[in-house]
DNA sequence: CTGAAAGCGCTTACAG
DNA sequence: CTGAAAGCGCTTACAG
């Protein structure tokens, strides 16, 4: 790679290193002819300047990095556009990563963004209940903050950074509070793995609500699957598998839910007259299905521009940001059948 | 940002720069009493090596960057998800960006990326059929080639790259066909914005195969929308509006196709029954809609992978890789009701 | 206002 | 095998 550079700049506008730092970099103290000769040069030279130089000479560098499981999953696809679009106000790149849920690649992530000193670290994906994964990831995270280095992450986490925090757990109780106003009292879960914070504080808020009104969905109505499109797919079989459906069926995700209503109508149930189905979320296509998925809503392009936007505003102190989660009921819930 | 240096290892280490450079980067010709100190010294420093730096002695960066249109459609998303696979694959980071559709903002990403002298630039996003635009483009694109950069684009782009070709032209006739096998003569397509490669494509590879059979869409039955499920939501309402409904409707993507058959359902109108539709990219959502969606069926991760693996193996001269497109019928469509 | 020079943090011939 | 030194392409005090 042997790109123009400042000297080749310098040299045909004959002027010196300096003073073509200068005109490029906007300083205003520069003769008017030397200034338009530095133009002229960098405009026939195809000049950009060498972003790596800029950021070692300056100390400082124009990314940000952002760590997601999964790009093409509709959630956080939906979060990066958000941090895109911060970012891009403030003329940053963003390093996109996808762990594909894999503990130790999160954590060489972090430590590659370290190396490439991003501006800021933005952890996307649901954290790991897992004590050596968080040792190790403070390990990453605590040199890189000390060093100056921005950290935000989004749900729950162990690290001591700033933090949004959608009520993962407040959303799950106020929906299972809704379908048992509904009439239902026979509820499965399709959870995703255990060891994802975000799972766990969905499952444990709508336990707990169910709990409050003497409902507890029987163990083998519990049924852990992927986190993704054909893990609730997969998980819906394995329910009906287990025998007698219950009324009402809580997917921890959207496009867990999404395999889930393919899987009832594969076994030529319908929802909601056969069985009652919700998700959350609120990713956007579920508005669009057949039915229109009752969900618990989060604003997740909101998500991710609170996440950028916290990374980018260093403050004294630790910041966490709640969101709200709201339910959204849609026609994939109704009242049960009467038996 | 004040980050742990060589210089502190090798001050720990009680070696010289060159040593510790040579233990960190895995060069088997140093003492290994020398080896252990430097890498405990890297190890209780929580040292890594700044990868601008690097990237400045070398002259190689590790980052490659990745323009689209919008990471939250599902259909870059996809891509995304594959070419990120192969980077991941590579220790490669990948620096992503959303144009929006904006031409100017690709450009000025392309720029970017060269700045940061990315291994390579892919270009995801259709390209616009726009003269200035192309001239322009290709002033950021030529420059970065002649100092070694790797490009590749997706779909068809005037620039000389190499480039992975998804048959939108023949994707789309062959719908036709299969469209007129059903007995469908009265067509209405939902197009978005003509200035795109991939929607001039798609209309026209439709057009062409209705008029093999002497069939034309009449003029206010092409409609033109955002290429997005807002567009296409739009655009089918556009239609309704401007009189009889056609038995049959093709948006130029799935996105559209999703937001018009919930236009549809709003309506009051079935699928099939009253309109067929059908879409263009089979994104993974629309076989879970109901009805699923007949669409024309693009390997989207793979080509995002091949996109990335074509970038990444440098070629003595230009590669085009086409890829077909296939036509898969679902539920959304079927043979007209009799008038 | 302009330029020579030092420095950012690495890598890598070149000596020894 | 090891180290001193030059160089990668910039920026920015410091002189003048």
């Amino acid at each position: 790679m042997t790109h123009t550079t400042l000297g080749d700049v310098a040299r045909t506008a004959g002027v010196s290193l300096a003073t073509a730092s200068r005109v490029l970099n906007g300083s205003t103290t520069v003769r008017a002819d030397l200034r338009e000769k530095v133009m002229a040069a960098a405009e026939a030279l195809a000049y950009r300047p060498n972003a790596h130089a800029q950021a070692l000479a300056r100390a400082s560098s124009q990314v940000v990095g952002l760590i997601c499981h999964d790009v093409s999953d509709p959630y956080f696809a939906a979060v990066a556009r958000g941090a895109m679009r911060v970012a891009a106000d403030h003329d940053l790149m963003v390093m996109l990563a996808s762990t594909f849920r894999d503990p130790d690649r999160e954590i060489a992530y972090v430590s590659t963004l370290r190396a490439q000193r991003a501006r800021a670290i933005l952890l996307a994906g649901s954290a790991f209940q897992d004590p050596a994964w968080e040792r190790a990831l403070d390990a990453e995270l605590t040199p890189y903050q000390e060093a100056g280095g921005r950290v935000a992450v989004l749900s729950r986490h162990r690290a001591r950074a700033d933090a949004v925090l959608p009520d993962n757990r407040g959303g799950a109780a106020s929906l299972a509070r809704a379908l048992l106003g509904l009439g239902h009292r026979d509820f499965a879960v399709l959870a995703g793995p255990p060891a994802l914070t975000t799972v766990a504080d969905r499952v444990r808020g709508f336990r707990e609500a169910l709990a409050e009104a003497g409902v507890r969905p029987a163990p083998d109505r519990v049924v852990t699957g992927d986190l993704t499109r054909d893990g609730g797919h997969a998980a819906a079989r394995e329910l009906l598998s287990r025998g007698p459906l219950p009324t009402c069926v809580f997917a921890v995700a959207d496009v867990m839910a999404i395999g889930a209503l393919t899987a009832f109508r594969e076994a030529g149930l319908r929802v909601p007259e056969d069985v009652s189905l919700a998700g959350f979320d609120d990713i956007p296509v579920v508005a669009d299905l057949t039915p229109p998925l009752t969900t618990v809503t989060l604003p997740l392009e909101d998500l991710g521009e609170r996440l950028m936007t916290l990374a980018l505003a260093p403050a004294p102190r630790r910041r966490h940001h709640r969101v709200p989660a709201e339910v959204t009921l849609r026609a994939s819930t109704a009242p049960p059948r009467p038996a």
